[in-house]
DNA sequence: TATCCTCGAGTTCA
DNA sequence: CTCGAGGATA
């Protein structure tokens, strides 16, 4: 792929080509980057390109003869916007990546200065992935605005930007500097990216891959119409030229005040900043604001530092195209293309047959990631991907890699359409699909080795058998040398036979052993979730046992009978009626009845209410959603405390939701909870309200 | 009948 | 975590 470091040898020829197909390169990704708002590839794959480059022009100046792209801090402007020469240039930042790139950073500038970096203080802001703008305003009236263009010439698209709601056509409050350009970021919040999209889409008109993109393109529209009805947002971070009326300078000293002042003055400024922070302090609003990433309304690439005092920050000066004293601390991309190498087809429990893209393996959001799921044909049809494409891969804070769509520019002549195979990958039984309905199923059942292995695993998890030590790799051998062809079975098998599989010795073996035994004591609603009834799940399983109170009983209950439990319905209780039916599931539920001890009939929550003592409680009556992870407990453990304590907890955010508790890295239903207006409390203020009940051993 | 709310099912990487 | 779909409710 483009970028990789090629390993130049001494050969000045050689040296010479690969700067030269650098320097082409480069320029055809600024040019998708800056004129036509469709990057190619990654900034971080952009920046690797850019530092090789740099990296071997400076080693070999007299094999680079000409301007060097690399000086260009962005790209001329498009014709059709009229030039807006910078009185003041607008620079880009250097980037570091990691706290080593910023320790150096924050020692070399100390050195630079003849001082201390211990009395060195910065402001830290965030880095807003938009588009870089700026606002000219005189005697605080807006009278142009133009994109950064090369740094030096950007485009005039001041009808567009008078446009934007969040900038002001005229400044207000005292002591406005009679010129003032205001450098500042246009960008789209996600709610309105999406909100966007979805309208685009109805429309029949282009989608947007991100926000930034989404920015660009409504920013540069040539009718301002356009733009007006794009919901656009700004936040101001600098200033460029400022002049003061005589005698009525301000008297302004450091980066923060100039933020307040813009302000006062009328201007949006983000909110999540902190000023005359140490180098240490720097560190830890990095990471903070790393967590918080996935929950802000708008994207972020990172943070940004500037040294606090502006006397300091002309002293350290500029380097080419870069001020000394500033940086900006870039976070893991969450995005990143790649190739899609294949496509594989998955069998799940239920026969469900799902794609499976095969990627080349790409750095992104923090982890390698080399599969992805595609969910269904469908899916694969509307994002238009095939397979040899170069896609897009994204992974922000929910964890699961997501395909967006293929780069249309990269498809290869040899790219081939993905077709859903029509007979099963496991088994070759020839696979149906229900009308209206999105998946393919192979309808073998337990037949299928596949939804056999599949069956095995759902009934040893931990919210079904908990049988620990019954993983994936066990199962295959099991299921493959046929000792055992139902979940029956496993109450049969012997330490020996169990010590005979590849990768256990006789201790994992005997501890496997004495974990299935244990599963011999069971709840009655743990054994019904264990079975694999199609659309009974754990919570169903529970309602059942306890409204049923036997396996007889349910096994013995018709439709009408079924219907009587509480969440059960039409499609719900035939589904049961199915299961018991079926002359094989009925022999396997007989063979395990006779392994099994049903003891209760649910061993969960038992939690009983905390009612005497401190008698208010603090959850009563109230729907809990608990998101993000807990660092000092598990979320069950929360959930318990919860009901305990009078509430209910429920797996995602709505209108009836009361309380969201946000532990770290809290993604979507955070944002959810804060569009709806949703009480938002951290783990801190959980622990601190249940602190006098666990004080008391309640639980 | 339409809308809202939950549940079930499938999935990634270290 | 997200999607789709089943169930409850107005």
């Amino acid at each position: 792929m483009a970028g990789q470091q090629a390993s130049v040898s001494e050969d000045p020829q050689k040296i010479r080509s690969r700067i030269l197909a650098l320097r082409a390169e480069v320029i055809k990704h600024q040019q998708a980057y800056h004129m036509l708002d469709a990057p190619i590839i990654t900034d971080a794959q952009y920046d690797a390109l850019v530092r090789e480059l740099e990296g071997l022009e400076s080693r070999y100046p007299e094999l680079a003869p000409g301007p060097s792209p690399v000086d260009q801090v962005g790209f001329a402007p498009k014709r059709e916007f009229s030039e807006v020469r910078h009185r003041v240039p607008m620079l880009s930042l250097n980037n570091a990546f990691s706290e080593e790139d910023i320790q150096q950073f924050v020692s070399r500038l100390a050195q630079n200065l003849g001082l201390s970096s211990e009395v060195l203080r910065f402001s830290a802001e965030l880095k807003f992935d938009g588009i870089a703008v700026s606002l000219r305003y005189e005697q605080g009236r807006l009278v142009e605005a133009a994109t950064r263009g090369d740094g030096s010439v950007g485009e005039d698209i001041t009808p567009n930007v008078r446009v934007i709601q969040d900038v002001p056509s005229q400044l207000v409050g005292l002591g406005i500097p009679q010129v003032l350009e205001v450098r500042g970021e246009v960008l789209m919040r996600r709610r309105d990216f999406d909100a966007l999209n979805e309208r685009q889409s109805a429309r029949g008109e282009k989608v947007f891959v991100n926000p930034r993109n989404a920015a660009a393109g409504s920013l540069r529209q040539l009718d301002p119409k356009v733009t007006a009805e794009r919901p656009l947002s700004f936040f101001a971070y600098g200033t460029g030229e400022v002049q003061w009326a005589l005698g009525k300078e301000r008297n302004i000293s450091t980066h923060s005040e100039w933020l307040d002042a813009l302000a006062e003055w009328g201007l949006p400024v983000a909110d999540d900043r902190a000023a005359a922070l140490s180098c240490e302090g720097l560190l830890k609003f990095y990471s903070r604001t790393l967590e918080r990433r996935a929950s802000l309304p708008f994207e972020i690439d990172g943070v940004v530092y500037k040294l606090e005092s502006l006397q300091l920050q002309s002293q350290a000066g500029y380097v080419s195209r870069a001020p000394r004293f500033a940086v900006a601390h870039k976070f893991p991309a969450e995005e990143a293309s790649t190739r899609l190498l294949g496509i594989d087809v998955q069998v799940g429990r239920t026969g469900a047959l799902t794609p499976v893209a095969r990627l080349e393996p790409v750095f992104v959001g923090g982890v390698t990631v080399t599969n992805a799921t595609l969910h269904n044909a469908d899916e694969i049809i509307r994002k238009g991907i095939m397979i040899g494409d170069t896609v897009w891969v994204r992974r922000a804070g929910d964890v699961i890699p997501e395909v967006l769509g293929p780069i249309a520019a990269l498809r290869p002549a040899q790219a081939r359409p993905f077709v859903m195979p029509t007979s099963c990958p496991e088994c070759g039984t020839p696979t149906v699909r229900e009308a209206e309905e999105a998946v393919s199923r192979c309808p073998a059942g337990l037949t299928c080795s596949a939804q056999r292995k599949q069956a095995f695993l759902h009934f040893a998890q931990r919210r079904a058998m908990d049988i620990e030590g019954l993983g994936e790799k066990i199962v295959d051998q099991l299921v493959e040398k046929n000792l055992v062809s139902s979940i029956a079975d496993l109450y049969e098998l012997t330490a020996d036979q169990l010590a005979a599989l590849d990768r256990m010795a006789k201790k994992s073996a005997s501890n496997l052993m004495s974990q299935i035994d244990a599963s011999r004591s069971a709840s009655l609603s743990r054994l019904l979730f264990g079975l694999g009834i199609r659309h009974v799940g754990e919570r169903t399983a529970r309602d059942l046992a306890l409204h049923f109170k036997s396996l007889q009983a349910i096994r013995a209950a018709g439709l009408e009978d079924l219907l009587q439990a509480p969440d059960v319905g039409p499609v719900v209780a035939a589904s049961i009626r199915e299961f018991f039916d079926n002359p094989e599931q009925s022999a396997i539920v007989d063979r395990l009845l006779a392994s099994i001890r049903l003891e209760r009939l649910d061993d969960r929550p038992a939690v009983a209410p905390v009612s005497r003592a401190v008698d208010a409680q603090p959850f009563a009556g109230m729907t809990v959603v608990l998101t993000g992870s807990l660092g000092s407990m598990a979320r069950d453990e929360a959930a318990n405390w919860i009901i305990a304590l009078g509430g209910k907890t429920s797996s995602s955010v709505s209108a009836k939701t009361s309380l969201v508790i946000a532990g770290e890295a809290a993604g979507s239903k955070l944002a959810r909870a804060q569009a709806l207006g949703i009480r938002v409390m951290d783990e801190a203020a959980f622990l601190e309200l249940i602190r006098p009940f666990r004080d008391q051993g309640a639980l």
